[in-house]
RNA sequence: GUCCCCGUAGCUCAGCUGGUAGAGCAAUUGACUCUUAAUCAAUGGGUCCAGGGUUCGAAUCCCUGCGGAGACACCA
């Protein structure tokens, strides 16, 4: 077998180290007079025992069991692969106990090949995010939807609110952007003729970044036409309790100091519902200066821009959003905040639009698509009001997509839900940085080459 | 972008009201034939994040910058 010299422990004749490969340690031992039976013993006394913590060797021998009933490799032969010319943190354990610990987060991003090697409890957080990635492209091949590539790079961003990082293509001599979102490529596939498709979407968002946020972060965004969002609500609960069992065993799933429960059926709360129950206070009725009054009243900083669907929406993430900690539907989103939602069949002011919410954060976002071209048109002629305001968020008007919606889509559901979040919810990381190899760290050294 | 905290040996950290830079592990040398945070002895190891200021004297006090963590704001 072969791995990488973790520890030491050298008794003059006789030397006890431990290999580590990628599945997990073992004991070798090596006796110098079994290793060099003549009577040059250097192959022991100035080979073996100058290996360093780090290298990555070979042995040859048979398995036994130590006096003190460790499983051990007895080695024979053994070759060096490869010198480590750095030294390696030293992490040891005793009964439980760590002693220097590789801990400092800076480094451990930076250099997350060594975070791998002295701390592989690191290596489960990744490969459950696999497993998560997999169990839910199973699943959603398991029901038919196909799963598809969208551009990247586009003309045009759409699809969310957010600031997108601006590039240039040389030859077209035009601006492109790096998708913020993938939902209008995937919808004129739905226009196209396809049931039900899916990507998983690297994203790309220029804005600020924290333990929840990473410049680029991965999306599953899934469309399925004639459906609505009651539908995805079934289907968001069948898919994320799949994830959990997938990866624990179990619907329970510890998360900091809860214990989250994904089994169906979760709770489902309007977003009225919601703000009456945790606030006692019914502002479905309310007007926008009475709800302006309240939103104050519970803390949130109101301004005059605000509308009526902005303000319901603020005082939901004041007063609702952390106090869920269990997996629950919010839905029926005003419609300033939705513009790519259908409206609601049946209320005024409100859009066919859940989040899902566990641990006091949202995991997904779906919805009713909106299919119709004219209203469509309208609500992209809002949010570009909104971007001559200022806004820096707001959509831009992608005629193509218009374009598509005229020649008709089914009624479709969709949805987009955060791979990173998740596999932050599902792995107990407390930030988005434990769960992407190579987070976003600014430059190491100053003089680093950079334009400007 | 704002507010706090942090930056000392390869790793984890100590360093008091300013007075010659420290420990454990790792490394090097030696002892030790079933150890497991192996043990024992000896040795080497520093741009105290960077720059400036105060001072006879700065790791320590002050300012600026860089990097990181956390909180807030915005977003997923």
């Amino acid at each position: 077998m072969a791995g990488r010299i973790m520890s030491q422990r050298i008794m003059g004749a006789v030397s006890f180290y431990e290999l580590q490969d990628a599945v997990g340690r073992i004991q070798i031992y090596a006796k110098r007079d079994e290793i060099c039976p003549g009577e040059d013993k250097s192959m022991y006394n100035s080979v073996f025992k100058k290996l360093d913590i780090g290298d990555i060797i070979g042995v040859r021998g048979f398995v036994f069991i130590t006096q003190t009933g460790a499983i051990s490799i007895h080695v024979r032969e053994f070759v060096l692969l490869c010198k480590s010319i750095r030294p390696l943190p030293i992490v040891k354990e005793q009964n439980g106990k760590t002693f220097d610990a590789f801990t400092d987060p800076e480094q451990r991003y930076r250099q997350r090949y060594l975070d791998l090697i002295v701390n592989p409890q690191v290596k489960d957080v990744f490969i459950k995010r696999t497993q998560l990635v997999n169990t839910m492209r199973n699943f959603l091949n398991e029901k038919g939807y196909l799963e598809v590539e969208t551009p990247i790079l586009q003309p045009l961003y759409g699809g969310a609110a957010a600031r997108p990082f601006k590039t240039h293509h040389n030859k077209l001599d035009m601006t492109l952007y790096l998708r913020i979102a993938d939902e209008l490529y995937l919808k004129r596939l739905i226009v196209g003729g396809f049931d039900g498709v899916y990507e998983f979407s690297k994203d790309f968002r220029n804005e600020g970044m924290d333990r929840f946020h990473n410049p680029e972060f991965t999306q599953m965004e899934l469309y399925v036409a004639y459906k609505d969002y009651e539908w995805m609500m079934n289907l968001v609960e069948e898919m994320v309790e799949t994830v959990a069992l997938a990866l624990h065993g179990t619907t329970k799933v510890q998360v900091g100091e809860n214990i989250i429960d994904f089994k169906r059926p979760w709770k489902r709360y309007s977003m009225y519902e919601a703000i009456e129950h945790f606030t006692g206070t019914d502002i479905s009725n309310m007007d926008e200066a009475e709800l302006a009054a309240f939103a104050k009243k519970v803390g949130v900083e109101v301004d005059s821009s605000m509308g009526r669907g902005k303000l319901i929406d603020e005082i939901f993430g004041e007063t609702c959003e952390a106090k869920l900690i269990q997996p629950t539907h919010i839905y029926d989103y005003p419609i300033e905040m939705s513009p790519l939602t259908k409206k609601h069949r049946s209320k005024a002011g409100l859009t066919e639009r859940f989040e899902s919410i566990c641990g006091g954060k949202e995991i997904c976002n779906a919805y009713s698509e909106l299919n119709d071209p004219i209203d469509q048109r309208q609500r992209f002629e809002a949010q570009l009001e909104l971007g001559k305001r200022g806004d820096t968020e707001s959509m831009v008007l992608d005629e193509d997509f218009l374009r598509a919606l005229e020649f008709g889509m089914p009624p479709t559901a969709g949805l987009g839900i955060g791979i990173d979040r998740l596999s932050m919810m599902m792995t107990n990381s407390a930030s988005i940085q434990d769960v992407l190899f190579f987070p976003q760290m600014r430059p190491e050294k100053k003089d680093t080459p950079n334009e400007q």
